[in-house]
DNA sequence: TTCTTAGTACTAGCTTTATAGTACTAAGGA
DNA sequence: TCCTTAGTACTATAAAGCTAGTACTAAGAA
């Protein structure tokens, strides 16, 4: 299993991750409410998914069921501590720094921040 | 320009961020460290990164030297602003909550994160 | 049992990426 | 001025990714 995800990919892991184990037509009614795209590309692309290991099948009847096989969280941290390496010398607090410059944070996000951090400490 | 670099620009984004405008040799040298590359590879690469407008270049003599046209920490953020919205749907507060659920930071790296909290705080 | 059709597997083409070789150009020395 | 060679531009190839068409299979209807 590769580490990440292409875009086309994760498109469709994340269907899974919010509908649960899903056929092909249902993956592609889901993708296809938002832009267009062929049944077979959704089945070409889950299949590699499941070649991949990052999903799993099952029979129901004729019909695959697409299970994702790995969790959404950490599939995310994986994502994250990816970008930490790239982009901030493996800092994790450089992250959080430039988020905290670039993004206009709401006093309720500021809160939320600070609760991480209590539990955090708590938790040390 | 795209809006993210490839892996193979990223490494090389990275030598010009940190040591400035660079000639094709010195990158080659500096990435030749590492690991076994070709010059002109080096040189394809850098010269995609100027036909995408990530880096400028000017004339020593023969020589083109590159120069990034992009800041560092500008791209960092546009790397995270990706992230954000592919892995957590946008909200920032998640990305940090998957971060401090992961990794193990220490008491100084919690104490770098209040401080970012109280200076996000005072600017609000 | 035979036919229809949903469904998957296989194949394919086009694009992007990564790597590197070859050809051409021009700077600077002799 | 002419030659050597550093340096860039162009070309090429293989792999990965994205999209989709066609062929084959089997479930369920008639």
């Amino acid at each position: 299993m590769p580490k990440l995800l292409t875009e086309a990919e994760l498109e469709l892991m994340h269907v899974l991750w919010s509908h649960g184990p899903s056929t092909v037509r249902y993956v592609h009614r889901h993708i296809s409410a938002s832009r267009e795209v062929a049944y077979t590309t959704i089945a070409t692309v889950l299949k590699v998914l499941a070649d991949k290991g990052f999903a799993s099948t099952s029979k129901d009847g004729r019909a695959l069921i697409y299970t994702a096989a790995v969790a959404e969280d950490r599939y995310a941290q994986r994502g994250v501590k990816h970008l930490v390496e790239r982009l901030f010398s493996g800092n994790p607090v450089s992250l959080v720094r430039s988020l905290v410059a670039s993004e206009t944070l709401s006093a309720d996000e500021i809160d939320e921040l600070q609760a991480l951090i209590n539990t955090a400490r708590d938790s040390e």
